[in-house]
RNA sequence: GGGGCCAUAGGGUAGAUUGGACCAUCCUACCAGCUUGGGGUGUUGGUGACCCGAGUUCAAAUCUCGGUGGCCCCA
């Protein structure tokens, strides 16, 4: 039972939420958590979609080391400042030290990159675009939070090496348009793309660009990202080819990801005081089956319930929920809890009318379906809760995105939504509004960009080069 | 990074100020049975816990120190 509300206390709503529908469990590892049926299975097929569009874009799944030597994370000078304080190691085998320690994977450009370095020879080794799904560590130690901030957590991390500048830009489009694409027909959530100010960006790239999606309590929390590392690891560990003129090249590079961070999105944007609610696609199971029966007439809704049952498992992820030992009330509370898209109550009256009454987890709405045509309404219902769990989830995003032309106005704003402001692009005034104000740049909406002429700095008022999102930030 | 609060069955709690009567309270969960059944049925019986280590004491869930873990606020 939950007994936090969310618009009152989401912290808590959310923990009790996320436990109480088993969803995900604490471990015996502070900060680590584990992913249980639901939740791994909605990660799998977030997964199994990212992964096939990426196939689609010519990229190759590969598996690399968990554990990256100590020498190779100190190559890239930024990349080490960045991810040093955060790095576990590894220090002992059985009672014996290593020669040189070991770190876990924070990620894994050190580890692939040595690879790289001996596997590009010539231009014809090129593109290269690999992409490895994996968990890296993290030791983080703000509180940590279940899917939102773990200190082990799943992602891709995609790698990509080109002979040129202008292919490595335009890979960018390519990927985050994938993202958008898994974010809107499997997750249900919208986003803003845009670019990463300097001091935002990934430790080790020359430019970031993200995602950034806004949670109901008006704090903003970073979505997929796509990095262009330039030549910066490509000197750090050498990763050079011979060009068709015969000259000795770097290449130039690509990262991104996407993380199980989306499935705290998810929970935080769809979620309700019932409980969770799942976008039918990620569902493990969308549609549960409620037998109501009296021990009169026990057998026959029995009978009837599993040849619903048999008809829906061919089309449906499909759950007959027979046990004896709880009233359906309580069942109703229970895959409520779950976020089970659609529930089907099974009686005597729908026998009578050889129909099923459907109820929608989104909006609570009952109706009654002929049995002749369930396959097909089922069908567009999930497709209906789809599309409902979208559009309120980019309504919200809208509604919450404010267009502000002075400070004092930034001010009122922050911690309720997205503000988009002008910006002179100097790291100084950036600093001072996340100083004065607790907001941050969460990125550069591309978007909005042809806003920015003639535009005055909503800090210094100075000539404005970019739009800025502002956000209190996860 | 700084400050504060907390730790008792699977979950939530009482017991602590005043150390003893506590094989530790209550709700929930779980197991067995009966009952019930269109929004968390009722009932009987049962299972299950004092975060870890050290100290003080005749006696520690309770006091002291250390550790670990969790939560909140500020940067």
């Amino acid at each position: 039972m939950l007994t936090a509300k969310k618009e009152e206390d989401i912290t808590e709503w959310y923990t009790q939420v996320i436990i109480n529908s088993e969803f995900v469990d604490y471990s015996a590892v502070s900060g680590m958590m584990v992913f249980r049926p639901d939740s791994y299975f909605a990660w799998d097929t977030l997964k199994e979609a990212t992964d096939a569009m990426f196939k689609g874009a010519g990229v190759e799944d590969v598996y690399f080391p968990l554990f990256i030597p100590e020498r190779f994370l100190l190559k890239e000078s930024q990349h080490v400042e960045g991810f040093s304080p955060e790095v576990a190691w590894i220090t002992h085998a059985g009672k014996s030290e290593l020669s040189e320690r070991l770190a876990v994977r924070p990620t894994s450009e050190a580890i692939m990159y040595d690879s790289f370095s001996r596997w590009i020879r010539s231009w014809r080794d090129l593109p290269i675009k690999y992409n490895i799904w994996a968990s890296v560590v993290r030791w983080e130690f703000k509180h940590p939070t279940p899917l939102l901030r773990s200190r082990e957590f799943l992602w891709n991390e995609g790698h990509s090496a080109f002979a040129t500048f202008e292919e490595a830009e335009a890979e960018r489009e390519v990927i985050l348009g994938i993202y958008e694409k898994v974010l809107h027909d499997y997750l249900a959530l919208p986003g803003i793309r845009g670019k990463k100010t300097d001091n935002e960006k990934f430790a080790g790239a020359v430019a970031s660009y993200s995602i950034e999606q806004l949670m109901p309590d008006g704090w903003a929390l970073q979505g997929p990202d796509h990095h262009s590392d330039g030549q910066n690891f490509a000197k750090a560990f050498d990763i050079g080819f011979v060009d068709k003129d015969g000259s000795r090249k770097y290449v130039y590079q690509n990262t991104y990801a996407i993380t199980t961070r989306e499935l705290g999105a998810m929970v935080l944007c769809h979620g309700d005081n019932k409980g969770l609610v799942i976008p039918p696609k990620l569902a493990r199971i969308q549609i549960v089956l409620v037998p109501i029966f009296n021990n009169i007439g026990k057998e026959e809704v029995l009978t009837y319930s599993r040849s619903v049952f048999e008809l829906l498992k061919k089309s449906f992820r499909t759950h007959l929920d027979d046990r004896d030992e709880y009233t359906p009330g309580w069942k109703y509370n229970e895959w409520e809890i779950k976020g089970i898209p659609i529930r089907i109550e099974i009686g005597k009256r729908e026998i009578e009318s050889k129909s099923v009454t459907a109820v929608r987890r989104d909006t609570g709405k009952k109706e009654n379906i002929k049995v002749d045509q369930l396959t097909d309404s089922i069908k567009s219902l999930l497709e209906e809760i789809h599309s409902n769990l979208y559009t309120k989830a980019l309504k919200f995003l809208e509604s919450h995105t404010f267009v502000v032309k002075d400070y004092e106005e930034l001010k009122k704003h922050v911690g309720k939504g997205m503000i988009q402001a002008a910006w002179c692009g100097s790291a100084e005034c950036e600093t001072k509004v996340k100083e004065e104000t607790g907001a941050k740049i969460t990125n550069l909406p591309s978007n909005a960009q042809d806003r920015a002429k003639g535009e005055k700095c909503i800090y210094c008022g100075k000539e404005a080069k970019h739009i800025a999102n502002f956000a209190k930030s996860y």
